[in-house]
DNA sequence: CAGGATCCCTCTCGATACTG
DNA sequence: CAGTATCGAGAGGGATCCTG
């Protein structure tokens, strides 16, 4: 199921951010691999040295993957007509940009990680208690 | 499966991003319930409050999401010991900055949502011809 | 009222084998 | 090299019933 079926308010206190936003966003971001590919087609990348930098992934989940990101423009394929066959993926420029709209995301993890870390210990001790 | 099992490089171009920091950030955000469900209790609400509010949550999944963000410090549940029993949950603090950190995410999917919009057309008609 | 327990289904993902 | 096709496992999630 999608996170798209979710009605949900708007986030911040301030402002009317539109229905349906947030839903795709987290959409866009979902997806074990969808974020580590598109951070890494940064430069440019052949489909096999994706594959070795990828460490883990399968064929399919990098075929799957790369094809979804094409599909909603966030990656550039390109295919050198040339034997044996030679394919280039790099991130676009909204991809560019969805990546660093993550930056505050991730700072917040880094940030709070100890709080989290120590939140879940609390939080065992109370349920043994 | 987690994100977590993934091995990726830093993001950004400029600085050393923590490794692991990218999949907490998105394993956090994940699940289907979970933002939309802190970002309800933003204000404080009982559980059947909460239920009537989010709209198609299962009694469930209400259930466990609310587990895992109090598990994690993300928000806090005040038990009154009274009969019949009565419930709040409302947001902590980096629950709220958790928030706070998806807003230029959400700004990305708002300002792209017809470049995508657009990618996938063409995509298809790519695909048709 | 605020859950816990159980059953089941879907959807993602991984492993493997085959191809232009 | 750069995929496609097929199978199967597992987690996330929904529906329903039960309880302090």
């Amino acid at each position: 199921m999608s996170l798209r079926d979710a009605a949900v308010a708007p986030l911040s206190r301030n402002e009317p951010t539109r229905p349906g936003a947030l839903e795709e966003a987290l959409d866009r971001v979902s997806g074990k691999w969808t974020i580590p590919i598109l951070s890494a087609v940064r430069r440019p990348l052949r489909f096999t040295q994706l594959e070795r930098s990828m460490h883990g992934i399968s064929r399919r989940m990098l075929t799957l993957t790369l094809r979804s990101l094409e599909r909603d423009g966030l990656v550039v394929r390109t295919v050198h007509p040339t034997v044996p066959p030679k394919v280039e993926y790099v991130v676009s420029e909204p991809g560019q940009e969805l990546l660093d709209s993550l930056a505050p995301l991730i700072a917040w993890a880094e940030r709070n990680r100890p709080l989290v870390e120590g939140a879940r210990c609390a939080y065992r001790d109370r349920d043994v208690a």
